[in-house]
DNA sequence: TTAATATAAATCGCATGCGATTTAATCGTG
DNA sequence: CACGATTAAATCGCATGCGATTTATATTAA
């Protein structure tokens, strides 16, 4: 049982798969509110601290502007954001929740645990992921 | 502890963020290669049974034809994977490997393993998560 | 003070990833 | 046989994700 390049044996692809489960699974509660699982990450970054530059939110997301510019374009178009060139130094952009964003929070989270719920994740089992994610994240990270 | 809407807290963004790591990782090692990491899996699953149809390519990946087709094509323009339609069943269309995909694939490994040990991951904690990852899918999977 | 540097965001090109539709071929049932 | 249903792949449109470059602004050092 040593066979490391059986694909099902790859750690790699395990995440690789499993991100994308949940991706489809938070796309399916979000959906209906017009907002994709990206763009939920960036809410979730905002609810937690409103008003973060572009910079900032790509250091909190791990995303460049190259993903982000648009990205907040479209969220900007449908709402959600809005985006304010600093006074100080022009170079920054803040980006803000819309009331929307604020309303629509509880919503929003009551869905997405309703659905987590129903997939039955012991408390356990999701915090001792989560520390080995880390975990592993940090080995990824400080490699070299 | 219990604050289950802050974004270090979401197993979710811990799987994606580790997900975006490891393709980072391999990305490194496989771009000498002119091989991008889904590339590389496509291989991987070929090295593991040749000539798979598009459709059991799909099923072993969990990808449909809207990102294989296109993928294949580039791959088959770099001389990776040959496309072949089945005679018998027009539908059908098999992916076979190619002479280069045969005898770069000890380099290839070779060099994913050696970036792989850098890491020092312990075995131990290799196949944890791995178990718990696919018990994590299945629950994902499983709901409704 | 200004010229070189540094910083922040925007832009560009390319490769996924996915839902939905389309096209082509085969199957199944009357 | 024949025609509707099914299947497999291709195609389409849109949204990431990322490396690399560009643009605009601010900082710094001579």
């Amino acid at each position: 049982m040593d066979d490391f390049l059986t694909l099902k044996n790859q750690l790699c692809f395990a995440i690789y798969e499993t991100s994308s489960e949940f991706t489809k699974l938070y796309t399916n509660v979000l959906h209906p509110f017009g907002l994709t699982y990206p763009q939920y990450l960036v809410l979730l970054a905002l609810w937690e601290k409103d008003g973060l530059k572009v910079k900032e939110l790509g250091e909190t997301l791990n995303l460049g502007t190259g993903t982000l510019t648009p990205m907040i374009s479209r969220m900007e178009a449908n709402g959600w954001v809005r985006k304010e060139r600093s006074k100080v130094d022009e170079r920054k952009v803040y980006i803000h929740l819309q009331a929307k964003a604020k309303e629509e929070k509880k919503a929003i989270t009551q869905k997405i645990s309703e659905e987590l719920l129903t997939c039955k994740i012991e408390l356990e089992e999701y915090e001792q992921l989560l520390k080995q994610l880390n975990q592993l994240q940090r080995k990824l990270r400080e490699r070299k």
